[in-house]
DNA sequence: CACATTTTTTGACCTATATCAAAAAGTGCC
DNA sequence: GGCACTTTTTGATATAGGTCAAAAAATGTG
């Protein structure tokens, strides 16, 4: 069936009916992205969220030249900008494809209706972000206490499948370590 | 009149009618708390959230005998355990008073009854989160990307009350730098 | 399959920030 | 108003991890 991951992951997060779902299923963009495509670019305005059926994406900000990687998302995921979506302003990410990905957009401007009018996926939206808030605290917390090579070993640990998805300079921009200490780090263990 | 920052801070994210806001309001239980009391242990189940009317908190995790500034809450804030409300699990974080603090707790078992019936409810939740998830986004990329000095500025702009309002060494904990640092770093400027 | 491109490894050297320790300044309290 | 305690400053030294550069390995493509 279409939607699969999609279907598993909003129900593993809120309790959400075949009715509600449909109501936002209706109204998906199917997207066939091939491997690094740009889906949105920090400075352009793009309202939309997209859901991540099979694939995986990459979320990063570039300063002074150097990409930050901020996020991955991989199928049942949902990616987007933070900025463009929530304040309507042009947005500091990037967020690209590592692998050829299908993904279905939804317009902001629809989920907003749909949350004011829908409970299970206002709950649905809320759940999701509660996840993400302590994830990202977590990984912050990683940052703010560990050495790089304990760091490198939590994300092996918390995100064994994306480690292997994507390269060595993915991870070690996601950690904030540069490439060479992350593969000195690797050699060594 | 009672309420008046947590009215306004809820009203800020979301437009909730009064009645909605009323449900809420008949389940709080007031608190004076005096300053560095400690509302939250790690390790401890608390079920409650915490809406700030006066005062400010931080949270923070210890870890190997140091602490680690999570977050800041003041007036209008609200703050609790990520772990101990999402998963009801022993949470990581202790959060306390920096000054003098009048609060108001409500278990979450009767929120999350709320969430489910109340669609304002619901969605001023998850406009709460959302913004926080962007803070915390913004916060962690500073991070990446930024020196001590830097980030010591920045959070002069992004948070100037709070920074009026703790002392060296939270701030210090917070942007994940030592306090002989910082303080190096704001005699030179 | 060979060439071009990307990714990873390795080496030499450097610097921002940590750590440790002690002095100085600030704060609260009987 | 002086004593105890906390917070901040300052100094000396150490180090994790950065930077730059080049080689090696892997990957993709006509």
């Amino acid at each position: 069936m279409l939607y699969q991951n999609i279907m598993k992951s909003i129900r593993n997060h809120y309790q959400v009916s075949d009715e509600s779902i449909n109501q936002l299923f209706k109204h998906f963009t199917t997207h066939h992205f091939p491997a690094k495509h740009l889906i949105i670019r920090a400075g352009v305005i793009d309202r939309n969220v997209y859901f991540i059926e099979k694939g995986l994406t990459r979320s990063y900000c570039l300063v002074d030249g150097d990409e930050h990687t901020t996020w991955f998302s991989k199928e049942g995921d949902i990616t987007f900008g933070l900025l463009c979506l929530y304040h309507n302003t042009a947005g500091f990410e990037f967020v690209e494809t590592v692998e050829p990905t299908l993904a279905y957009s939804i317009p902001i401007n629809i989920l907003n209706k749909l949350y004011d009018t829908n409970i299970e996926i206002a709950n649905w939206s809320r759940v999701i972000h509660q996840e993400c808030l302590l994830t990202l605290q977590c990984v912050r917390i990683d940052n703010l206490t560990m050495t790089a090579k304990e760091r490198y070993n939590v994300l092996l640990k918390r995100f064994p499948d994306i480690c292997q998805r994507v390269n060595l300079g993915y991870i070690a921009s996601f950690l904030g370590i540069s490439i060479s200490t992350l593969s000195r780090i690797r050699a060594e263990k």
